[in-house]
DNA sequence: TAATTCGCTAGACCGA
DNA sequence: TCGGTCTAGCGAA
């Protein structure tokens, strides 16, 4: 039987023996199949001989035999110590600590365990044979089983409050999936062809339950179900006396507590993917850009679609005496979105979930430390390593209070420039670690001299031999992406297999990204400073001797940061000058480290700094021969800037870079601050946005965002870490926070004119200007609202 | 329980 | 009232 693995899991209700369930999905449909397994756990230690014979008699342990494996660099006997039952590892452990040895990958899931073993994977196609459900044998097959995928949401009637399942009902559930099935659940009558109006809310129940247990999803989405939807459901039908045994074993979900006071939800057998999660992943990876991280919000960036919103303090309302079809089609449509947003990232989670061997349901919820990490425990069981242990919190404090030093920044040259060529190492950080073998394991080891090994600028070395895990993973992993991205530029992009390939390059970017954050963070099995501090070290070296050799060979260098360099053409020079350069670049650079060309810029400009001192990095913009305007790091790129600030900031680099009228952007900025005083300035355009993010009574310098929140939460507003709030600045009060209020609270036309002017208009154009030679003061020639301007 | 450091800027805060 | 310092948030890479 062919098919793909869905789910692994051990039957929790046996506590004899380790029973692996493994969900399959089948041409027929999906099955469950059974293994029995006994899990593994190292014992190290120096008389193993003895340790083992002990062993054999202490409770739960099945076998106990001698191996060896790499301890770091070392080739060791080790006792390979099979259990009947994890149960029995804590009594392991501290049984073979007072025979003087040491547990090793005690804490290793036992599911991890078998698929490592049985060398399968999740999301995977298999071939099982199987007896009665017993598996005979399994192992990777080719080719692909569609699987089945369905999307839910809740609404709830609770008036002015959040809803609360002991009390506040269930009002609607709609439900959609891959089998074209799209149904809205309610009690009321609704006029729309996908409404089913039943009699309760317990029938809203169990038609959910129905529809579960017979369309049968391998993969459940939900927006926000870990923390919402799926506790609710689950307390409130236990409220009313039903359960929701979505389990394939008839299990109901599994409310998981993780330390933050987050939690997780699990459905036996299938993958419940919470697409929140994923949505604050990639916004987390930079991959997707929105402020607010509602799914209206999420939808339309993502996919540029748009939606019905239905404010939640609204809904009561609405159910009571509005208009019911849209309540129903919101809801609808929340699934919609949802399962939409599910299927742009699943490609991607799949083969995430494949790299590093993780069911879809973990990996949906994991960062990137820990999709490294897995990662790197997967390759350490197959190169036979033994994982290193998890750090002690003694530990990691310890760590936390070492830094070492990261990137060179370049100081810029202010001021507008034209004919700019940008060039950039291609992956940095992990190209420098696979040139020179950085690795926890061959930092400063003792098995090389010196001269055998690479030595870092800042000191350490590390051996030439034998390659360390981590280059060695991430060799193959920017191989493979390499060769990924160039298969992409021979696909047609409607071909859809270009979206799975792309997803595979995109997977594998991740984690070749997140490796060098990796080995400085303090909660890794793999910490290592000094190989963090080399890698920062080597790169700085790297950028530096770009810049001179740039400089010896004619460019003069404008600026640079980390791994980018950013170079003018002197007169009389093209593009090709720069493509001579990498070219002699290249030639001696380690591989795989290469320098590449990242464009073309025919204007750009770098600006003064606010305190004076030169211009400030990190903050410029570019535009090229299309006349695409690229801005980097400037208050048009940041939430905490009101749009009215951003918009005539964008609005002065087009005319200044694009067109070269800046005279046009003063006499633009002059009728915007016409407009402002004129209070014709609609509230959207005032809002500014800001995370908060601690507890409101923690802070201690409460800005103007902390005043907004205090003043919105005394009205009854519920502010929590983590929200991100809108607020105005309004003409009530004196100091800035006494003035600012949540934008649900500032009137349309309530503003303080010159607070926009002064403190947020003009200082995001104002340093465009002044490079040009503009002063403030000429932004008041020939105005008619010269008189009022206050320039002390 | 969950990647790093570098850098800019605002607005409150505090003492002279 | 002023100017320096500190807290806080966000972005670049």
């Amino acid at each position: 039987m062919r098919g793909v693995i869905i789910d692994v899991d051990h039957d929790l209700g046996n506590r004899e023996e380790t029973i692996i369930r493994i969900f399959v999905r089948t041409e027929k449909g999906t099955e469950m199949f059974l293994e029995r397994y006994e899990p593994y756990v190292y014992v190290i230690g120096d008389d193993l001989d003895k340790i083992a014979e002990k062993l054999r008699n202490v409770e739960g342990v099945t076998s106990a035999e001698k191996t060896n494996r790499l301890i770091r660099w070392e080739k060791r006997d080790v006792l390979l110590v099979r259990l009947k039952h994890n149960k029995y590892a804590k009594d392991l452990r501290d049984a073979v600590k007072e025979m003087g040895g040491e547990c090793r990958e005690h804490d290793i899931p036992v599911e991890r365990k078998y698929l490592y073993e049985r060398r399968i994977t999740p999301m995977q196609t298999v071939e099982i044979e199987a007896e009665n459900g017993w598996v005979r044998e399994i192992r990777p097959s080719e080719g692909s089983v569609p699987v089945k995928i369905a999307a839910f949401d809740l609404e709830m009637y609770a008036q002015d409050r959040m809803p609360d399942p002991k009390r506040d009902e269930i009002i609607m559930a709609s439900y959609v999936d891959s089998d074209g099935n799209k149904t809205v659940i309610t009690t009321k009558k609704i006029d729309a062809p996908f409404v089913k109006t039943v009699e309760t809310e317990e029938q809203i129940i169990s038609e959910l339950n129905r529809l579960i247990r017979e369309n049968d999803p391998d993969i459940i989405f939900t927006y926000n179900g870990d923390a919402f939807d799926l506790p609710y459901l689950k307390e409130r039908a236990h409220v009313l006396g039903l359960k929701i045994p979505w389990g394939r074993d008839g299990s109901e979900p599994r409310i998981r507590r993780s330390g933050g006071g987050n939690t997780t939800v699990e459905i036996t057998g299938r993958a419940h993917v919470d697409v929140f999660q994923i949505i604050q992943f990639m916004a987390a990876v930079g991959a997707i850009n929105t402020f607010k991280l509602d799914l209206e919000n999420v939808y339309k960036t993502v996919l540029g679609r748009e939606k019905v919103k239905i404010e939640h303090r609204d809904i009561a309302e609405v159910w009571r005496s509005g208009n019911l079809e849209d309540l129903a089609l919101y809801n609808l449509q929340d699934s919609e979105a949802c399962y939409e947003l599910g299927m742009e990232f699943l490609p991607l989670y799949e083969e995430l979930a494949r790299i590093t061997t993780s069911t879809l349901y973990n990996i949906v919820r994991m960062s990137t430390s820990q999709i490294v990490e897995w990662k790197l425990i997967q390759e350490a069981y197959v190169a036979g390593k033994i994982v290193p242990r998890k750090p002690k919190e003694e530990e990691v404090r310890a760590r936390m209070m070492q830094s070492y030093a990261g990137a060179f920044v370049r100081q810029p040259i202010p001021g507008l420039h034209e004919n700019i060529v940008v060039l950039d190492f291609r992956s940095l950080y992990p190209t420098i670690i696979i040139s020179h073998n950085v690795d926890p394991d061959t930092v400063n080891a003792p098995y090389c001299s010196r001269e055998e090994a690479y030595v870092s600028p800042v000191g350490h070395y590390f051996c030439k031999e034998p390659k360390g895990l981590l280059p060695r993973m991430l060799e193959e992993v920017l191989k493979e992406r390499f060769a990924l991205k160039d298969r992409m530029k021979k696909m047609d992009k409607s071909d859809p297999e270009y979206r799975i390939v792309y997803a595979k390059q995109q997977a594998l970017k991740i984690i070749a990204n997140s490796a060098y954050g990796y080995l400085g963070f303090a909660r890794a099995r793999w910490y290592s400073k000094e190989c963090a501090e080399a890698i920062t070290a080597w790169a700085r070296k790297y950028i530096q001797d770009v810049m001179k050799k740039a400089e010896e060979f004619g460019f003069k260098v404008l600026y640079g940061d980390t791994d980018s360099v950013f170079l003018v053409l002197p007169e009389g020079w093209g593009v090709e000058k720069a493509f001579e350069f990498l070219e002699k670049i290249n030639a001696e650079l380690p591989k795989p480290m290469t320098l590449e060309f990242d464009g073309f810029y025919k204007r750009g400009i770098f600006l003064t700094r606010r305190g004076g001192q030169g211009a400030a990095k990190k903050k410029y913009a570019l535009i090229d021969e299309k006349g695409n305007l690229k801005i980097t790091g400037m208050e048009y790129v940041r939430r905490d800037w009101a749009e009215i600030a951003k918009e005539v900031q964008k609005r002065v680099l087009e005319l200044v870079l694009g067109e070269g009228k800046p005279d046009k952007a003063v006499e633009y900025v002059r009728r915007i601050i016409d407009d402002i005083r004129a209070g014709k300035v609609p509230k959207e355009k005032l809002i500014i946005y800001t995370q908060i993010r601690r507890d409101l009574d923690r802070y201690e310098a409460k800005g103007p965002h902390v005043a907004a929140a205090i003043k919105a939460m005394r009205r009854g507003v519920k502010i929590e870490p983590g929200m991100i709030i809108g607020y105005v600045i309004t003409r009530r009060g004196k100091s800035i926070s006494d003035k600012a209020e949540l934008a649900a609270f500032a009137e349309d036309g309530d503003y303080d004119p010159e607070y926009y002017i002064h403190n947020q208009v003009l200082p995001a154009v104002m340093p465009i200007l002044e490079e040009l030679g503009y002063t403030e003061r000429d932004l008041s020639k020939g105005s008619a609202q010269k008189t009022l301007f206050d320039f002390t």
